[in-house]
RNA sequence: CGGGGCGUAGCGCAGCCCGGUAGCGCGCUUCGUUCGGGACGAAGAGGUCGGAGGUUCGAAUCCUCUCGCCCCGACCA
């Protein structure tokens, strides 16, 4: 039993069982809680302010590249899921239907949506006239519904929030350049806001998106060394044009179709962000991201102590508002080791207590969720100290998470020892590759391992036989199981 | 949708095999003492035992059906 486990009893070690851990951390935070209808998910108030700042940090990122926000329909006929071949194949399986309203059987039965180009297709075909109107660079914050068969909370329900992008493109080349600024985009949320460094990347032919030409990812490795998709990008090229008839016409006369793109990051992220971070006291919540930065735990013995401690907080409390900084004073009646416990357990990223000494020698003593440290600070330089500490967690938190991750990422030339490592260590196994799609369903088969991406960084290469098949190697590629 | 497990108080569980009218821990309420790493005492509240049907004098317990959840596989953000 390692050092900080005396200090919660009562959550499972993530090294014992990591999707109980998972789990009992989920629930015991309050972050979300099952739904009545299997495979739905209520997100909790601390869990919605949670993915409010996600939100609101990628949200500023796609403005910042020109997104605008817009809404569309939940529910899409029937027809329009059927215009794609690829995409209708896809998605078919996993599509929830609305067959009936107001009392009578619809004509047409209605689709809830799983994912929305196709209902995006029929109003962009309607948009576009010129090459003037484009590019379209609309965003979608909203839920979509996948009639999953097994489901975790966060990581894959029926139900989730998400975002979707979709831009229509005067032509393919600007389409893969917004694709793979978009990836760009939620690499820098997981990574800077979310301390989750990530491995940006394109999918195979078999792991592709339905009806994209290209897809990329950000894939990030797990407390378990499981891969998480974390986002997505796909470049359409013209095939959802086609399928919904999306033409313009060009400055040379000529009737064309657009390239598109969609792109998208879900409530996922939160999955990941717990079992990227997390440890056997609970969760850990990236400072920039974190419902609440600082906690308050006030301590006394006394009542005129009591009154003394109340004043040094509402004081405290003025300074940080002031400075913007989330916080919470908890006034519960209980003591304040139960309250320690409690808010490392719900990955709250500094405490600072106040007692009867703290107010004595006007500081606060501020103790930091990731490594425990203490330190005591004077209330004067509180407010240089804390948003300092704070960078300084979410440094620590993406420099521990980022160790962690090249420890597990193991490079192999060969197929015994790719087995091994995927048996055994896990993690990330980087291999020479080349594109085939039967050696990688093969690979699957016997291993459960699947290519994350072809990492955009290629850097080390060298020219040598792919796995597998013993055919020269393109690139690099990298495998693990995944979530 | 296949294989396994489980539904008993808010949460975690015992009781079921061998039928006799429901219990433990935590939590919750009130009062008092506590409070710098999950405090203690006393007194309380809380359950149509997932649902339906059957067997029986009597069912949490036995039988049948059904619903739901969890884990492992095949499908996926």
């Amino acid at each position: 039993m390692s050092q900080q486990d005396k200090f919660v009893e009562d959550i499972t070690d993530k090294d014992d069982d990591f999707s109980k851990w998972y789990n009992e951390v989920v629930r015991k935070a309050e972050l979300a809680d099952y739904g009545p209808v299997r495979g739905t998910m209520i997100i909790r108030p601390y869990g919605y302010a949670l993915w409010e700042n996600i939100q609101k940090r990628l949200d500023a990122r796609f403005k910042e590249v020109g997104i605008e926000n817009a809404y569309f329909p939940l529910l899409i006929p029937k027809s329009f899921l059927e215009r794609e071949a690829e995409h209708v194949e896809g998605f078919a399986p996993e599509v929830a239907w609305v067959t009936r309203g107001g009392g009578e059987e619809l004509e047409e039965p209605l689709a809830i949506r799983p994912t929305s180009e196709t209902i995006i297709g029929n109003a962009y075909a309607k948009w576009v006239q010129s090459y003037r109107d484009l590019p379209i660079l609309i965003n979608l914050w909203n839920n979509v519904m996948r009639w999953e068969k097994r489901t975790t909370l966060f990581l894959r329900t029926s139900e989730f929030l998400w975002q979707e992008g979709h831009t229509a493109h005067r032509t393919l080349e600007e389409a893969e350049e917004r694709t793979l600024q978009m990836l760009e985009v939620y690499r820098q949320l997981a990574e800077e806001d979310l301390a989750m460094p990530v491995v940006t990347g394109q999918k195979t032919e078999q792991e592709k998106f339905a009806g994209a030409l290209r897809t990329y990812s950000i894939e990030a490795l797990m407390g378990d060394g499981k891969a998480l998709q974390a986002g997505t990008s796909h470049n359409l090229g013209s095939n959802f044009a086609r399928s919904f008839d999306i033409m313009f016409l060009d400055s040379d006369g000529q009737r064309k179709y657009c390239s598109t793109t969609s792109w998208g990051a879900s409530t996922r992220l939160i999955g990941g962000l717990i079992m990227t971070h997390g440890d056997n006291a609970g969760l850990i919540m990236p400072p920039k991201v974190a419902p609440i930065q600082v906690v308050i735990v006030p301590i006394w013995r006394k009542v005129e102590e009591k009154a003394k401690v109340a004043e040094a907080v509402e004081r405290i409390g003025q300074m940080l508002k002031g400075a913007d900084i989330r916080f919470k004073a908890d006034w519960r009646e209980e003591t304040p080791g139960w309250k320690y416990n409690e808010w490392e357990m719900r990955g709250v990223p500094i405490r600072l207590e106040v007692g009867p000494r703290d107010v004595q020698n006007n500081s606060a003593m501020l103790v930091r969720r990731d490594n425990r440290a203490k330190e005591p600070v004077p209330l004067e330089i509180l407010l240089t100290r804390l948003p300092e500490m704070l960078n300084e967690i979410q440094q620590a938190l993406f420099e521990r998470a980022l160790k962690f991750r090249e420890e597990k990422t193991t490079e192999v030339d060969n197929y015994e020892d790719f087995k091994q490592v995927i048996a055994e260590k896990r993690g990330f196994v980087k291999v020479r590759w080349t594109e085939d799609r039967a050696a990688e369903l093969a690979i699957k088969e016997e291993t459960k391992a699947t290519i994350r991406n072809i990492p955009l960084d290629q850097s080390g290469f060298t020219p040598g036989p792919a796995l597998y098949t013993g055919k020269p190697a393109t690139g690099y590629a990298l495998f693990a199981r995944a979530y």
